[in-house]
DNA sequence: AAGACTGACTATCTTTGACTTTTATAAGTA
DNA sequence: TACTTATAAAAGTCAAAGATAGTCAGTCTT
């Protein structure tokens, strides 16, 4: 198993058992615990608890200086809406489309069927067209993009069917 | 008895030891064991692990990365996944791809949610990209299999639980 | 000619170390 | 005391080195 693997799940061991859904880590102490460079706790922080991972991380230099890291839970309705506003910009990477969807099927923010029906038009598959990276980028962000829309639209048409349908009894 | 035939029944071995369906494997180490190039090994790979064999095949590169094989049922002989060989060719324009998706949704064939789905996938704001005409009508194309394969393996899915679901209440 | 095989080159991920930046605190000075 | 400066203790950055796997064009076998 990988040094960045075992840091990582220690971190989430640390977190799993916190009380709040954050922990305080000193690099310094957790490199030397693992008998490693300081900057690979840097590396497994860049690479596994990233906002796309759902964690922020906060941290402070100098004397007693530390890092926090943050498990957030996005409420769905938050996570979706960073989403398409944010994070889904003009481009999007193959790994960071599967990452997002993932989170998203996890968080419960769209049901695991809705995630494999984007994943699969965004999958390599799909677009194995000959077309430069970058444009395949932009048109994963796009997909994607419609794809969530579409997602929020049909809930939001849910809510309001459900809506309705609870004043019409109302008013029965 | 050819190197690559050695490997494969090998390989194919492994699986069959393990519980679950998929071993991890790595690409030097093999090529090692049996005195090969390294490439030889994604030659059997890519010949004889195919999802037309019924086997996904994942990587990770870098330090730690290894190859891991997954067996896969896939659904024969299924409807839908026969319909769209048939209908869905090499390219697709956009007038067709509406007209054949309200064709599936009213024939009942797929679900409006998934036809809403894979329509946004393919309008004209997700593909709304520089590229020429001939490349996004393959695109539309490639796209549209993926997602009504995607359709037809969860439908698939749906009938296999719900007959071990029969299969269990029947043994109670 | 088709399939099997290889090797040189490429791509990607991990790990490290040298150098930088920030901050708290201690020491020095008017 | 109040202010400045020096020092040490964090954490950050980035590029290089190491460890895997992928690709592809060409050679060999059948």
């Amino acid at each position: 198993m990988r040094l960045s693997d075992t840091i990582e799940s220690f971190i989430k061991q640390m977190l799993g058992a916190s009380e709040e859904n954050g922990v305080e880590l000193k690099r310094n102490e957790l490199a030397e615990y693992f008998g490693c460079a300081p900057s690979q706790i840097n590396y497994v922080l860049a690479t596994r608890f990233t906002p796309d991972h759902g964690y922020v991380v906060e941290s402070h230099r100098g004397g007693g200086g530390c890092i926090r890291i943050v498990h957030v839970e996005r409420d769905q309705g938050d996570f979706l809406d960073y989403l398409i506003r944010e994070r889904v910009g003009a481009s999007l990477e193959d790994k960071d489309a599967r990452l997002l969807l993932r989170q998203l099927v996890e968080s419960g923010t769209i049901s695991r069927d809705d995630g494999l029906m984007i994943a699969s038009a965004l999958s390599p598959q799909a677009l194995s067209v000959p077309v430069p990276e970058p444009v395949k980028s932009a048109l994963r962000a796009r997909i994607m993009r419609c794809m969530l829309l579409t997602v929020a639209r049909r809930e939001q048409r849910r809510k309001q069917t459900a809506a309705t349908a609870l004043i019409r009894i109302d008013h029965t």
